[in-house]
DNA sequence: AATGAATGAGGGTTCATTCAT
DNA sequence: CATGAATGAACCCTCATTCAT
């Protein structure tokens, strides 16, 4: 008898960073399904499938949990468009479009992770320690868009058109939108937020982006 | 006889409206302050100088002093831009001018209303009751914004430019530009918030606002 | 001017004790349809149709309206099975049966009224005071019906009864049949309660009350 | 090894029903000590010497917990005159002597089981929930009372007497004794209460329980 | 005499955290 | 590693009482 150890039912014990990811995804769908301040140790955990000990057991306090699942969101995102800066082509052009389009990716306008983002940032003001993790997620993005709104400038015909104007701009429009996904989903779809976007885009650099009205009145 | 008698203390009872517009008041500092989800009657009673029992002595619970909170900010945001509509010049662009200013008037942009506006809809998600106070927010404004971009497009020479994509772009990036001031008030003042919003504005219809790129660009 | 003052509208403010009786039976109602425990200032005020205020001004707390009911309900029933004996024949088992009839008297039997006896009842073990009131209400009530009892059994041929016994098994079945009519009043009605209280009286003492069967065995 | 090691302090955590039934009679104990309105969650848990948290753990609510208390005892008072019968001799005056001895079992007439009966009748005008459990306790005991009553008055030699009256009029004189133990102690013992309910059973029912005086009247 | 706005202690309940198992 | 019983501080709310009007 013996022998070997039957595996077949799932494990009680994940290693240790599988549980966490796990709580962590709990957590987004907690805060999604109850908001921000109706989330609590209970709901994450019965999300989770788990006992309520087991939060404390990984991550120490509610406040680390909420903290590590801010991090988490933020640096999906960061990586995320680190990718498509990676995977988009050589030119400047094509690398903002990148950039821009990235913003409307279904797993990022995912409704879970928009309130996410969007339930920290409401306590952002009372709280430095959020108001300096979504601050950090801006800076490298910011600093991208800017360097390649200045690129596109440098190679067209836009004279007048201050880079760092146009980039915080674009991005604003870019926060905005994801705003009214959050709030009215009925009204903002996705592929209408990005058409929006892109229209934008296309307008600011009719010279890169072939806009078709700018083009039309040149001929 | 004996003229006006000085009134040492400050009166103990107030008329009705007055103490609601008064806690209603300290509800907003203390979100501002505190964050919503640790904002408590006790909060907003010390930040009003009252005691803990008044909160439901003029709203019954917490939380229809949290609605009512809402409903003012959003009304107040509302009669402003109203005003706003009604002091503007008789053309178009003057008074989209005007819709697009009063986002970055001082009493608007006031981060404690800021605040507000993203801890509501922070939590909006999962509370449909916010989520249609701040719908009926958007639904008269939109309308505005739009037909004043319709307006504009027909009287200029913008060809392809689409009113409802403009016009919900540059509302987008208004509410963008908000958070930006709310998270980074480093980085983002009022000023600049309001450079930004303009130059878009500029941008998009040149033949009004004399962009001045365009200008140059044409003679 | 002013002549005489109008007095055709009701006077806002009564004699002192008009005010604390109408109180007083607003106080019955309120123990009567929210519970003793639910019972407050508020609904007392409420029921009577007055502000809050009203009941400090005449009974200085809550507590010394409560036992000043008490009293009332208390006194109301001595006076009136005092009453019942003044009117009764001069016979003893006259007197008797009017003792026991008072008990199921409407206006004994009112439902609030009960409820009020219990409700006091309820609290009797931890209340001291309340206990005494009550007590005093059986001391009077006891004596005579101990005294009548007494008489009867001395009058006619009922050997080995002892009055005290009798009286007090009596005077418990009165009170067991109000319970049943406070917390069944389908299942036992006044005449159904004073029919069985009669029928007791009647086989307690056959020779005074012509028991059918007795009578019927005699024959 | 080691033999039986000692267990100093008492086990923090006891099985669900036993910290159920240990919280109930805090119940009651703080019931009869304090009054049903003046018993609080604290005042229970301090009774039972544990935390307040503990009865919302165990029974989500005060009201549920006053419910579960009402409920034990009325079941133990039921089963308990269940088991009287089952024991008792097979003969209908054995069975109703043993019914009429069960209400002034030690066990039963313990003041502080009366205060929580009484507590509850107190309140029950006001509260259906209330009134239907005891009005619960009521049906099966006056079904066999009645029953019984019947039964002897089949077999014995009592014309004209109604069962239904004569079993009411016994349930009603041991809830009106126990009122009488309730609040005045010192005036009504146990042993005097069941002495007027057995007086009271011998008279009505000469024939089965040899009443001293009908015997003596007979000879 | 009467009102009702205001107070604040104390109620029931929630929930992050601890800890024995 | 994982559980869930237990804790107790802090929450929202109620309500007896006070007091300016």
């Amino acid at each position: 008898m013996s022998g070997a150890v039957a595996k077949a039912r799932p494990r009680r014990t994940e290693p240790r960073e599988k549980r966490r990811a796990q709580l962590i995804q709990a957590t987004i769908r907690s805060i999604a399904g109850q908001g921000l301040s109706d989330t609590t140790i209970a709901t994450v955990a019965a999300e989770a499938g788990l006992s309520q000990g087991i939060i404390n057991l990984h991550f120490n306090s509610k406040e680390r949990l909420l903290l590590e699942t801010l991090a988490y969101v933020v640096d999906e995102y960061k990586s995320r468009w680190e990718r498509a800066l990676d995977r988009a082509g050589p030119s400047s052009a094509e690398r903002l479009a990148a950039l821009v389009e990235v913003d409307f990716h279904p797993s990022v306008c995912d409704r879970n992770k928009l309130a996410v983002w969007f339930a920290f940032w409401g306590e952002s003001k009372s709280r430095p320690t959020y108001r300096r993790l979504c601050a950090d997620r801006d800076r490298g993005y910011d600093r991208q868009l800017r360097q390649l709104c200045g690129d596109l400038i440098a190679e067209g015909d836009y004279p007048g058109i201050k880079p760092e104007s146009v980039a915080r701009g674009m991005a604003a429009m870019s926060e905005g939108l994801w705003l009214d996904m959050l709030v009215s989903p009925r009204h903002m779809t996705r592929r209408q937020a990005l058409g929006i976007a892109m229209d934008h885009l296309a307008h600011t650099f009719p010279d890169h982006f072939g806009d078709p009205a700018q083009e039309r009145a040149r001929t």
